[in-house]
RNA sequence: GGGCGGGUAGCUCAGUGGGAGAGCGCCGGCCUUACAAGCCGGAUGUCGCAGGUUCAAGCCCUGUCCCGCCUACCA
């Protein structure tokens, strides 16, 4: 560490350094026995093919922030991290990675392959750990964990086991989400639906013996191959007559049956008739299974026309037949109509293939009585959202849950721990059992293997341990927080409250705090296919990490999604190199500073002010901490330290450190400013916590709690005594000195211009102040005189700028503009008249002072007061000018 | 179809009943010995639109128009 600070703060090398060292000292370090009460958050698992977005830099710094803050705070404070194992997302990687090599997935087989993934995940899974410390994230990097662990399989084994002995997961032969180019099945939130412009076709069914037919209309004229009813509404006096008879299906030459089902038909839509295919269709599924439909698989695994679909159509892809049925059906004359229709089509959340209902026999999870305690939890407060307004899309989701689909036809991730015999027997067991318990037969292991999703789930116990009852899940468990961004809320939250409920019999977190979407600039979602991503890496090697953290902090207000912009980063790496430089200033002045007590008897004004804004912006910021308001607290922290501290407290101190005020008021102030800097150091650390730990190591503090800012103590308010005649005070001095500057400004005076200035005022308590602090106005203003006199005593040729207790008054003999000072003047005046207006107004109103709280009462009764005092000045300096520039 | 959120300065956004704010940008003046990534000063708004409640509305209510998101088996 170099002795001398930069004059520009150089992000990179610093951030490095701290990284690692932290890390090295074990100040992350979470310990069970602790004694101290605990403070937990396991990070929601990102995947292993996932490199660093700007969601997870906003996850990374809110949670760091608020875990960095109780660290502070005292409690014993775990933050676990990982990764889960993503199963289609890096079987797709490895896939590729392999076909570019001319392998094929089959050719390996089961276990090479499987083999293949765990050798890729050594060499490139860990990415995103690595840009998780560049952001500064403060986690136990020793309590790492992986979905796919020997402990976290286990447990998912143990749960696997368990629902099933409980009846609550079951296997099926039914309608699932599958996708054709994956090859497996997909659980109802692995869908995305994509609004397309589509077509409605009009299919007329002839019915045998005579002329009539029967229209029904679909946006998939392909499946009708594999209709095997026609649905009326059993009250439509229209069809009512032929529900039990049969049309004819054409292209086919099958003939189907007419249904009255009052559940899927609406008679005022359409035509009144719906094709029935309960093989490719949810709602048709559901209608076969009521009438005890056959089931026409005429679509295969791969999207391919079976040979149910008939010879003219089997083998086509399933779009190209459909262009065939479309085709065939004209020629014949049995298409009717044809139109633009609005439609959604389901597509792979992974790869975007356009997904397909498949008929297939996969395992499920029944959701509901796992449901029912976790939407109680809510209810009862066990889990509080914040913003609470998402708990009601939480019970909405919950309340009508449906059962989830777990198997997937994969390879990677936790084989189903269920074993077939030949025989009929299927054995669920935690481990391999040797036979088949019935017959003694040969056993074989299901080939599939379960959603990702459903080890995450288990997260927040299984990471700590479960399920071995062990000290962490004593110590952390539940933990306090659950922090991810609201799109995740059925994925995780939902599925780690049902999980939690079950097998550790308690909520899994306290808190949920749902953060909104980084989008770009424009509002639109980051994605690589847009072009418009902003990597945070980048970002971090501009500007740095500290400039990146500030920024998402500033920016996340609750419930509104975050348009980032890189020029509001850049903005507060200005700040952060402002505490930089600030730190310089200050331990440039700190030299030969006393260690002896601090002598409150010799506090300048300013030292008395500062520390007491120190004591208000410590309650501000830990409460707005205390209550996720991460902008506010930043907010406060960005004007106090740039526009108190800065601005004022270390210009008006400039003096004092000169020796101006004596070597005891020297030696005192320099001891404030050690403990106020200290102080916004250690506020400022959850958010910058780079700059403010190698700031405050250089601190000549006497006595250091601990080795680093970063497990340090959170300042106590109480430290900072309150002083409000000070701030009141400093109120006058700072009005004082922005009067002169802005009739300095006004006037386009040169800063270095000497000018005389007069205060006019009656009151005696501000004239007392002012007088006191007449060198530090001199120096501030860039006076070279000030003198003091009663209303009206106004210095010929001369500014006024007018504050509610006085006038400060600038000579500009020779130098005054006497049309600009009227117009400033003037501008002045009629903003004043307008505020009296609407005082007087409102006071004249016998409704509001009979209604209004008195306080608000007496209020503008004294705004009012002082509108007219102001203004009266104000009319007095103008005809001054007049006369002056008659003259 | 249902639900949720948003529309405030040129831009990005704070502001949940008592005289609209910030950052960036803009204009003018400054290399004042911590910082030009800086300092000092300045300008800028029918708070989407229309009603209503209230003594008082950017904020609450109703309607309406845009924008975004979530959710849903209307063929």
């Amino acid at each position: 560490m170099s002795p001398e600070l930069s004059k520009q703060y150089d992000a990179t090398d610093i951030e490095r350094r701290w990284a690692r060292e932290w890390i090295d000292a074990g100040c992350f370090t979470a310990r069970d026995d602790d004694p101290r009460p605990a403070f937990s958050i396991v990070i929601p698992p990102p995947n292993i093919t996932g490199t660093l977005h700007m969601g997870h830099a906003l996850v990374l710094t809110i949670q760091d922030t608020l875990v960095r803050f109780k660290r502070m705070q005292g409690f014993a404070t775990l933050w676990l991290p990982g990764s889960d194992h993503a199963g289609i997302a890096t079987q797709m990687v490895v896939e590729r990675a392999l076909a570019k090599e001319g392998i094929q997935r089959k050719d390996l087989g089961r276990e090479a392959f499987v083999q293949k993934v765990w050798e890729w995940k050594a060499r490139h899974g860990s990415r995103i750990q690595e840009q998780t410390r560049a952001m500064g994230a403060s986690v136990d990097w020793r309590r790492e964990r992986f979905t796919m662990d020997e402990g976290l399989s286990a447990a998912v084994r143990e749960v696997f086991v368990r629902l099933h002995q409980e009846g609550l997961i079951y296997r099926d032969q039914r309608l699932i989400n599958w996708c054709p180019r994956c090859q497996t099945a997909l659980s109802d939130l692995e869908v995305v639906l994509e609004p397309t412009s589509g077509k409605l076709w009009t299919i007329e069914y002839p019915v045998p013996g005579g002329a009539r037919r029967l229209a029904v209309a679909t946006t998939r004229p392909e499946t009708m191959l594999g209709d095997t009813a026609v649905a009326v509404h059993p009250d439509d006096p229209r069809y009512r007559d032929l529900i039990g008879q049969e049309v004819e299906l054409p292209l086919t030459g099958r003939r189907i049956p007419v249904i009255g089902d009052a559940e899927l038909v609406d008679p005022e839509f359409g035509t009144g008739c719906v094709k029935v295919t309960p093989a490719h269709d949810f709602s048709d599924f559901e209608t076969g299974r009521r009438h005890h439909l056959p089931q026409l698989t005429v679509i295969d695994t791969r999207g391919r026309m079976t040979r149910e679909a008939g010879e003219a159509f089997a083998g086509l892809e399933r779009f190209e037949c459909r262009e065939r049925v479309v085709a065939a059906l004209q020629e014949q004359g049995l298409l009717s109509k044809i139109s633009d229709y609005p439609t959604e089509i389901s597509r792979c959340q992974r790869c975007n293939e356009i997904v397909e209902p498949l008929l297939s026999r996969q395992w499920f999870v029944r959701m509901e009585p796992l449901a029912r305690p976790a939407i109680e939890a809510v209810r009862q407060g066990r889990t509080v959202f914040v913003p609470k307004s998402w708990e009601k899309t939480y019970f909405e989701w919950m309340e009508n849950i449906r059962d989830w689909c777990i198997s997937r036809q994969l390879w990677w991730g936790h084989r189903i721990p269920a074993w077939f015999c030949g025989c009929g027997e299927i054995v669920v067991s935690r481990e391999t059992p040797p036979a088949c318990p019935r017959c003694g037969g040969a056993l074989k292991q299901d080939e599939d293997v379960l959603d990702t999703w459903f080890s995450s789930a288990l997260w927040p116990f299984s990471t700590l341990g479960w399920p071995e009852r062990t000290q962490a899940l004593a110590k952390f468990y539940p933990t306090s927080l659950m922090e991810t961004g609201f799109d995740i809320i059925f994925f995780w939250v939902a599925r780690m409250m049902m999980m939690g409920l079950k097998f550790m019999g308690e909520v899994p977190f306290r808190t949920v705090y749902l953060h909104a979407m980084v989008r770009d600039e424009r509002g639109q979602k980051m994605s690589k296919t847009k072009g418009n991503v902003i990597d945070p890496l980048d970002v971090i090697g501009k500007w740095g990490a500290d400039a990146l953290r500030f920024t998402l902090a500033s920016m996340a207000a609750q419930g509104r999604d975050i348009k980032l912009s890189l020029e509001r980063v850049e903005g507060y790496r200005h700040f952060v190199n402002k505490i930089w430089n600030a730190a310089r200033f200050a331990l440039l002045n700190l030299d030969g500073l006393s260690l002896q007590e601090s002598r409150p008897a010799d506090r300048t004004l300013y030292d008395r002010w500062i520390l007491s804004r120190c004591h208000a912006v410590t309650t501000e910021v830990t409460q707005a901490l205390e209550e996720y308001r991460l902008n506010d607290a930043s907010a406060t922290l960005y004007n106090f330290f740039w526009h108190e501290l800065c601005d004022w407290y270390l210009e008006l101190t400039k003096p004092v450190f000169a020796g101006q005020a004596g070597p005891a008021a020297r030696a005192e102030s320099q001891r404030v400013l050690l403990s106020a800097l200290d102080c916004a150091l250690r506020l400022l650390h959850p958010f910058v916590p780079f700059v403010t730990e190698e700031i405050w190591q250089r601190l000549p503090l006497s006595e250091r709690s601990s080795h680093h800012l970063a497990t340090s103590a959170w300042p106590q308010a109480d430290a900072f005594p309150r002083d409000p005649e000070a701030v009141r005070e400093m109120e006058w001095l700072i009005a004082a000195v922005t009067g002169v500057r802005t009739i300095r400004g006004e006037s386009n005076l040169p800063p270095g211009k000497p000018l005389s200035a007069k205060v006019l005022t009656d009151r005696a308590p501000a004239r007392e102040a002012l007088s006191r602090h007449r060198d530090t106005i001199l120096h501030l203003a860039r006076l070279e005189s000030l003198e003091f006199g009663g209303p009206g005593q106004r210095p010929p040729q001369s500014a006024v700028f007018v504050t509610p207790d006085f006038e400060v008054c600038v000579s500009l003999k020779g130098l005054i503009d006497f049309e600009a000072e009227k117009r400033r003047l003037a501008k002045d005046i009629q903003k004043s008249e307008q505020e009296e207006g609407r005082s007087k107004d409102k006071l004249s109103n016998p409704s509001f002072t009979d209604r209004a709280p008195p306080e608000i009462v007496q209020k503008e009764r004294e705004r009012l007061a002082e509108c007219q005092s102001r203004l009266e000045r104000l009319r007095r300096a103008l005809s001054q000018i007049e006369a002056w520039s008659r003259e």
